[in-house]
DNA sequence: GTCTATACTTCGATAGAC
DNA sequence: GTCTATCGAAGTATAGAC
């Protein structure tokens, strides 16, 4: 067998270098969009030449792909550990309205509409946004139904699919609004929720 | 005075041009997304000449701050219209709902959230959106308070900055998984929201 | 495997003919 | 006021030196 020169190294140099361009995509989707990113400036941004774009991905189109691929997966395994956790419902809802602030601090929802807003004209991104969609209702729905159970709210005036609908177009719509420097009433929205699950978990502890 | 040439009809064709403009980014948007917009693309899509749109607009981003504009004046003289009705609240939130869905046939919240997109990184366009946002929540604020009142529910429980916020954020989540092609929940939690609204309705009659 | 140089395309914008 | 022709800048992508 011909020896490589390096190859372990090699591979993991590739590796780095791939996750640095990565990496620096998320960054550019923060701060300029998904439409000005260009294959220089991300070289730029990642401190790597403009070349190795192309050598490792093939084209521009196929990073934003991978960005996709990256951002949703990590996505989707924070909210299965996050509603996995054995906790009250309300503990959990609180956890990701925390996670709520943070991530908006780290510009985690910029990235996740950008890539949204790419997938909108290009139907095979458009793929996996639906599944990712998919993959958090399931979680939800799970988390939702522990809830209603442990809440002892009747299942025929509370269903299941609409409160997961809820909890996530209600999700959806305030990131998007915070992303456009809304946020009118969303403090007093949010308190509301929290009053009210509140009441139901001191209810169900008697 | 010095006569000019035909300056009412000229004028005429000016405007009838650049509405053409204007309506052909519109489609635009919806068909290829803001990103994929181009002088000689829109040219085309207006049947006009590509040299028209700079001597009109001066720039191609002067296209699109226009289309905001027209676009979002439409729709806050829409939502003013219907709100300003004398109508039980759940006639006009039926309404409102029945738009939903003629919209998104009409490719409207297409538009709204490539506008929106394009703002996200464009300061300028962000003031807009929020001026749009205020519109919106101040027509939506008068018009839950008097539903508030109408279906007799406790203003300091129901506090209507937190309803307003409610809808909001549920209106611009629901179109925006739609428009990635989700919708999943939307019709029991439209059903239940609507069983809801009836049965305050049927209470308050007594 | 990495980098430089560059080919080729397409963009926004403008000059100047009509 | 409208159109054609074109400039210069910037884009993607690749060929080939190292």
């Amino acid at each position: 067998m011909a020896t490589r020169q390096a190859p372990r190294e090699s591979g993991d140099v590739r590796t780095r270098n791939v996750e640095a361009f990565l990496d620096a995509a998320e960054r550019l989707l923060v701060e300029v969009g998904y439409a000005r990113i260009t294959t220089r400036r991300l070289a730029t941004e990642a401190d790597l030449n403009q070349g190795l774009v192309h050598y490792y991905f093939g084209s521009m189109d196929e990073v934003l792909v991978q960005v996709l691929e990256r951002f949703t997966k990590r996505l989707i395994a924070r909210q299965r550990e996050m509603y996995a956790r054995e906790a009250p419902f309300l503990e959990k809802w609180r956890t990701a309205m925390g996670y709520l602030e943070d991530d908006l601090r780290a510009g985690y929802p910029k990235v996740w509409y950008e890539l949204q807003a790419m997938a909108w004209s290009r139907p095979a991104l458009r793929e996996r946004i639906v599944h990712v969609a998919d993959e958090w209702r399931s979680v939800l729905t799970e988390a939702l139904s522990i809830a209603i159970d442990e809440y002892g709210l009747d299942p025929a005036q509370y269903r299941v699919e609409a409160l997961v609908a809820l909890v996530m177009t209600f999700n959806e719509g305030i990131l998007l609004e915070r992303l456009s420097g809304i946020d009118g009433g969303h403090r007093e929205l949010l308190d509301w929720v929290d009053g009210w699950l509140s009441s139901l978990e001191q209810e169900a502890q008697r």
